[in-house]
DNA sequence: CGGGGAATTGACGCTGTTCAATACTGGTGG
DNA sequence: CCACCAGTATTGAACAGCGTCAATTCCCCG
């Protein structure tokens, strides 16, 4: 009983670009499956070639990478919407893992079917490059984040993102949101410690900015915590983009 | 008097995957000039929207992204063979900025040529989303070792990897290589106050593990700066990659 | 009732920042 | 030819942001 791409939840949202027919009609044929995991399952590995690709349906998950010593990096919080295997499909192998938080369900793709998309759907692998692109540009900003910002606006940046993404894909409701990560999470995605990352959201919550317990992220005023995350709101909001 | 893509120098790097006829004459197609440029120069600015891309002919340069107080994030380093533009030619606009360090020769496309290049060619398009999907590659290894390594590793794993990528590119004699940046382009790179990094920089040449002074790289023992960074040599080599 | 994972809080100190002074270089104008 | 200057590298000293260690609480689940 899996979803069909004529229904697909995610296509109505405004975030994304909308589909001509001719890509829904190719994406109906390209999908094959559906994969529906557990919490903790692992997607993809690091270094591993999966045959498939994904796109998320529900829930929620992580991109990280774990180094020698056991140290792990969050690289990316995986939402609706985001296609996963990109890497496995045009590099030999993944550059990080990808771990479901939540129970998810994802598309599932062929991977040797991206050749053919290329070939016959030139707009679909432009709009590949584009996804490429995005995540690009997003790890720059994560980059800068946990290089250039202290820890109290590392966390305001990390979670007035978190925020305004699940905005986009109509998950907020009132100014609060499900957000189902562990602080060990968004202190991997920021290079701080879990200790400093519990004492700096305490604070956040002190000051009344923003508010995260229970898994739900609350926050009162973009604005003042888009100050103190000492960025612009417009260049924390993610462009309307393609969906595959 | 510009470069035929014919006689590229590049084209024949074992750095680069080989390039058959077809796309050979496709490039010379799409090659519309070059840009030569003084150490300094701007050659795209974040935010901006450049009607040109590029590919780095000669010379070297960096990516970086600055933030509101003037912050500085060095993304990357611009080297021969690389491409510059991609974000701009399939986003909006640049996530980044990108400068001349030295002197720069570039290749200039047409960014409008860029559709068509999908369409007619389909694998130069897949050539393009790999190398955005290896830039993204990439910049996960740097934001682990930004948010997840000492300083002294830190600083070993830039140089090692700065040292393997210009080796692939044929540029090392010997153990040294001319690196042609300054120690504040490091620091900002790795998230780093240019004190430190200079006495970082200090302790490696005391122990004879990498000596950069006068524009000059030297590495002695690629195995031993791997383990002070704490990095296996495959997980840093790039892989052979296409050349646009 | 017991156990394990997650969040919280306090104490202590190391790693890296900031401030500041010095040296060295190439370039410029008198 | 030399004084002067700006940019870069180097080094020392004081400080603080954040990490580490450790203890406690809360909560879900068996």
């Amino acid at each position: 009983m899996t979803v069909d791409c004529d229904a697909c939840p995610l296509r109505k949202r405004a975030c994304f670009d909308p589909m001509s027919d001719a890509e829904l009609s190719f994406m109906k044929k390209f999908k094959v499956g559906e994969l529906v995991v557990e919490p903790g399952t692992q997607i993809l590995l690091e270094g591993s070639n999966s045959p498939q690709l994904f796109t998320a349906l529900h829930g929620m998950g992580l991109r990280y990478k774990i180094g020698e010593q056991g140290a792990r990096q969050v690289v990316n919080f995986v939402m609706p919407g985001d296609f996963v295997g990109l890497q496995a499909g045009v590099m030999k192998e993944m550059g990080h893992s990808v771990e479901a938080t939540t129970a998810m369900t994802l598309c599932v793709f062929d991977r040797k079917e991206l050749w053919t998309l290329f070939r016959n759907n030139p707009e679909r692998g432009f709009d590949l490059a584009w996804l490429a692109a995005v995540e690009e540009n997003f790890l720059g900003d994560a980059l800068f984040a946990v290089g250039r910002r202290s820890a109290t606006a590392r966390v305001s940046w990390a979670l007035l993102r978190l925020f305004i993404r699940l905005s986009s894909l109509g998950l907020v409701r009132g100014n609060s949101v499900r957000l189902p990560y562990k602080q060990q999470d968004l202190a991997d995605a920021l290079g701080l410690s879990l200790v400093h990352t519990n004492k700096t959201l305490a604070k956040l919550r002190d000051r009344q900015l923003a508010q995260w317990s229970d898994g739900r992220l609350s926050v009162a005023s973009r604005e003042e915590l888009a100050t103190v995350a000492n960025v612009s709101l417009d260049e924390i909001t993610p462009p309307v983009r393609p969906l595959i």
